[in-house]
DNA sequence: CGATAACTTGAATGCCGTCAACAGAAGTGG
DNA sequence: CCACTTCTGTTGACGGCATTCAAGTTATCG
């Protein structure tokens, strides 16, 4: 296992193949320039013409819509090294809010940046793959919420986070950092925040996993892929 | 309002913005040959290889998901002109299926047609568009499934059929063709037939929708609309 | 025209949401 | 550094929407 690399771009598309020396050093060029985006601000809002893409380098970042009722709905959690909105430039307007979850190191990239990394085979295939596992993400979030109960589905997301945690180097062991609220969760997860308490309460009295200091440890990472019927093969890692 | 092209994909990709006619052709000739698929059959599964991108030009398809409980999930109901699977062919193995709710007219199309079809800056700019809005159509399911009751979601997702029914010229004022079970309804809406049918009832007695002979009616669309919270932006049609 | 699938309806159960109150942690300002 | 506010987490009681189960009716297909 090679020492992961320091940008958190490249580790997160060398997920899929290892790049070039010369592709790296683009990505790094690229995404020289960040911003620090304080926790609970929108990046770019719904309605908005997309101008920048958005790319997240430390912190946690999420897709959304809100619908009358007041309540949200998060489309999509980010981790570092990923794109908020790759190909979104397409569109007349946003049709999606995104928005950190904690404080941030956001890249504003043009989308010339974009056409320049597109125009390396290795990266543009690397981005083409993180577009469709991102949409893979959904289509898994789209069965949870749809077909499976509470408990299901927190053990899933939580599998999943730890496993795309670990795909960048994020994890330590079964342990990860973990800043996201049971709120952030539940909006994730189409339910409330009552809920994925007492879902969360349970699977610690059994001892599967350990929440503390922002710190989740996932204890019986067995019995956690069991209860959500969890399978990695949709995040599609080589 | 100019008459709509007899190739499906053709009608498809023109609700972005008019082809040249030296791209139209080429779309007709890599449609060319069709295969007839009966209702209820898979067309690629989960697990396969994939190889042919998926065009439906006749009938109603799905991508789908089944969990262990047995439950179907449907993540995407295509229409006629749509691709089930574009991208694909970039992962190494279909983490979903893809079936016919109807007896379908299908095309397999080799990759290379696709790449054809690329070169044509039109053409790529249309896909790239319908890809997005795909996407899109997601998304909004997901907000539906996740945040919003049975009766919001039963009228929004009639919405949305009716507006990308139209948008292919597939409707007749405001009935059009429907083919979809209420069980169909109920997997792709994480619900069950049962309250789907109660509310489907509950719209017809409301003299909203009109269902009959495998045909709706939808008689009182800003009602349906303000039911369902439907607005069409997210459709991103021009 | 028989068989199968789809639709319709009602009754009972249950999961999760809402409401509410409190505890603890974190962040702010004096 | 402590008092204060605010956010997050925790727990219990209650209610409601959707599911499950079941039975019967209507379409559809071979």
């Amino acid at each position: 296992m090679a020492k992961p690399h320091r940008n958190m771009l490249v580790r997160k598309l060398e997920g899929f193949g290892p790049l070039p020396d010369a592709d790296r050093d683009l990505i790094e060029e690229v995404t020289q320039e960040t911003r620090r985006v304080p926790a609970h601000s929108d990046i770019i809002s719904e309605g908005q013409n997309p101008e920048n893409v958005h790319l997240i380098l430390d912190g946690l970042a999420c897709r959304y819509k809100l619908v009358d009722s007041g309540h949200r709905q998060i489309l999509a959690i980010f981790l570092p090294g990923e794109f908020c909105d790759l190909y979104i430039f397409i569109l007349k307007q946003m049709d999606h809010s995104i928005s950190t979850l904690t404080a941030c190191d956001v890249v504003d990239m043009p989308r010339e940046a974009i056409f320049r990394m597109l125009e390396r085979p290795a990266i543009a295939r690397a981005l083409w793959w993180a577009t469709l596992v991102d949409e893979a993400i959904l289509r898994e979030r789209l069965v949870d919420i749809g077909r499976r109960p509470a408990r299901e589905r927190v053990a899933h997301l939580l599998c999943e986070l730890y496993v795309r945690m670990r795909a960048v180097g994020l994890t330590e062991g079964g342990s990860f950092d973990f800043r996201l609220t049971q709120t952030d969760i539940a909006d994730a997860l189409g339910l409330t925040n009552v809920s994925v308490n007492k879902v969360i309460m349970e699977l610690r009295r059994e001892g599967i996993i350990d929440v503390a200091n922002s710190h989740i440890c996932v204890l019986k990472q067995d019995d956690l892929q069991a209860i959500g019927q969890f399978s990695a093969d949709y995040l599609h890692l080589t």
